[in-house]
DNA sequence: GCGAAAACTGTACCGATGGTAGGGAAACGG
DNA sequence: CCGTTTCCCTACCATCGGTACAGTTTTCGC
């Protein structure tokens, strides 16, 4: 109903937080009823243990990335016709979105879980491996896009391409973090649009 | 004494595995005990709480990551007088080595201990900081180098550029993770080589 | 407004884990 | 052979994930 999808969300929410500032296993159960205002008996009413907590909460937040990237993007799509163009103020609007985080990104669930492999169930790597996949196929089918009007400079690999999209973020989300410079991560998307750009650059003549 | 480092050294051996694998706080100190072959007493005699083997933990693997990039790097250098060479080989051995690990990198402390943030102390997170900007000022002495031969095609940031190794490197772990694809690292990087190729190629006349 | 289902609360308990305390005992080095 | 290092043993504590289950309040459809 209404009200228990409601506590759901707020549990959800406050995992979520703590997961990303702290990692899954430091994240207590107590300290989410205690965040969410419930009981013991409340959380467990909503999730059957810690491990189906992680799966509703990568899921949602896969959903939520997707979400994101569908809007970006397809406002890039609006304001340019070429898709190259298209691509690279899709890079430069996530990178402004990104830039105005004031705490800079808060991290990504999909490394976290990474980090903890195998102390996550087959179901939950699977989710994993999905969400990346769907990254794989949303930015090689741009890639393509692109590649039907503009010759390439060196022969790349459309997945190996796109792959390297999510590799920069997810790299330069960490390296954000570990440098403790929030603006990095913005910084090597836009690096990153320099080789895009460069990549499909005629040759000069 | 000799002895006690042994143990000492068998029991962060026995720890970088299971952290890398399950992540830290997953990693219970009796586990370690029983992989090493000691008694908690004996775990506690060496590290006076679980921080302090992250620590020692990290500061080993950034010691160790330390030396293979001055060994590939070196090699490089020796089989190439020209700095941009030199790189562009460099990288590639470190994508074969990369390539060799069966079952793909093991993962990256650093990129664990991120994900960890807020569960860690100060010193850790600022030997992880100090690990970052090691990998900066490596990587942007070799980018200066090649910059003092060669004019790169579009005007970029030597730090962000070098910090672009990290991140590729760091996301590259992560992407292979999540679609358990191990090769995706090294191809990540060779991608990452050809940008750096297109970067500093002389203007075709 | 009523009944049933949904959404909780309360209490009591269990095993695993990180950590503490302190009294030893081998092993090793000088 | 003496002292330091390097451990072992026992006992104990708080926290945490999780179970069990009975009871209570809220909410919704009708």
């Amino acid at each position: 109903m209404r009200k228990g999808e409601e506590t759901r969300a707020k549990i959800l929410d406050a995992a979520e937080i703590s997961v990303l500032a702290k990692g899954f296993a430091a994240t207590s159960i107590d300290e989410l009823i205690a965040e969410t205002g419930i009981t013991k008996s409340g959380f467990f009413y909503h999730f059957r243990d810690k491990n189906e907590l992680a799966k509703a909460l990568l899921e949602r937040y896969v959903e939520n990335d997707e979400r994101i990237y569908d809007e970006i993007f397809s406002r890039a799509r609006e304001l340019a016709d070429d898709p190259l163009q298209a691509f690279l103020l899709g890079l430069k609007l996530l990178s402004e979105l990104l830039s105005d985080l004031p705490n800079g990104h808060p991290g990504c669930l999909v490394a976290v879980i990474c980090s903890h492999e195998r102390a996550f169930d087959r179901d939950i790597q699977e989710i994993n491996r999905q969400a990346a996949l769907m990254w794989r196929r949303r930015f090689g089918a741009m890639f393509r896009d692109i590649m039907q009007v503009y010759r390439p400079r060196e022969p790349l690999d459309v997945d190996q391409l796109a792959d390297m999209v999510s590799t920069v973020i997810e790299g330069g989300i960490i390296l954000s973090k570990a440098l403790k410079e929030p603006k990095n991560l913005p910084a090597q998307l836009l690096v990153f649009r320099t080789f895009i750009r460069l990549l499909f650059q005629p040759a000069a003549s």
